[in-house]
DNA sequence: AATCCAGTCAACCGCAGTTCG
DNA sequence: ACGAACTGCGGTTGACTGGAT
């Protein structure tokens, strides 16, 4: 058999899309799904390849997608997440609901990588203030959405706009990602910045200890069940939190930042 | 007012992994 | 078991924006 490319670059549209690719693509997809994203585009009638629309619709215009800016929690558990997990910007992603692999890495690149540089003296400090305001910026109603998809369609489903109210969350990223590193040096300080739902602990433990018992952790090759709940090491303390916070994840499916 | 230039982000590319016949 | 088809991921690019000069 022959193998068609992926995208066959003749007589395909690149680029930016437009509103009205938006809409087509949208529309298509609530109606058929996007089972097979190499024979969607012809389906669909959009002069682009299969790759194109599923990155569109990944990136841009998958309902449950958070636009706006992120959130300083949700900048810190990427930087936490990224401690642990490296440049799986995907892996990292699945824990930060509403968000894609392209965004946070694009964060990542743009300003979080710089957080972690050394601090610089103020004279050698970055003149220009951000285009735009990344952080504090809370409420981050989907932003403008301007660009080459202005007008585009925009769905915004419940979870949605429940995701979006992140800021004031008691259950969030931040707080189990600051955890993992500093589970045991809070401050009550940090505590009050940081405060952590107790039903999501007490169920995260409980299913840890349960979990112990099935294949779910021990498909890890390490498992930490009850005698391992006291992580001794950093690195197995690292471990311990990543896969606790990974558990709770999934049990939660995804709790809200 | 014009130009320069750094920051941002959407989109593309190529590779690796997975699925399927 | 094998190879093609397909999907998903991470790295990179390039157009655009807006502050600085």
């Amino acid at each position: 058999m022959e193998r068609a490319p992926f995208c066959e670059k003749m007589g395909l549209k690149r680029g930016p899309w437009t509103p009205e690719e938006d809409r087509v693509l949208v529309a298509h997809i609530e109606r058929h799904g996007h089972s097979n994203w190499r024979a969607l585009p012809k389906q669909a009638g959009l002069l682009r390849c299969g790759k194109s629309c599923r990155l569109r619709w990944i990136n841009y215009l998958r309902p449950d997608i958070k636009r706006g800016n992120f959130s300083w929690e949700e900048e810190d558990a990427i930087i936490q997440l990224h401690q642990m997990l490296g440049n799986r910007w995907s892996a990292i992603a699945a824990r930060l609901p509403g968000r894609t692999d392209n965004e946070i890495k694009n964060v990542w690149h743009t300003h979080l990588k710089k957080r972690l540089e050394p601090t610089k003296p103020a004279s050698q400090a970055p003149k220009r203030k951000p285009k735009k305001q990344q952080q504090q910026q809370p409420e981050a109603v989907p932003t403008t959405l301007e660009g080459p998809t202005t007008g585009a369609v925009v769905p915004v489903s419940p979870e949605q706009s429940l995701s979006t109210s992140t800021t004031s969350t008691t259950t969030d990223y931040s707080a189990a990602a600051s955890s993992m590193e500093n589970a045991d040096s809070f401050t009550s300080e940090e505590e009050e910045d940081y405060q952590i739902d107790d039903s999501f602990w007490s169920e995260t433990l409980a299913m840890t200890v349960d979990s112990s018992n099935d294949s779910g952790m021990q498909a890890e090759g390490s498992t930490f069940g009850a005698s391992s709940a006291a992580p001794s090491t950093n690195e197995d303390d690292m471990d311990f939190w990543l896969k606790l916070f990974m558990q709770a994840s999934d049990m939660q499916n995804l709790p809200q930042i």
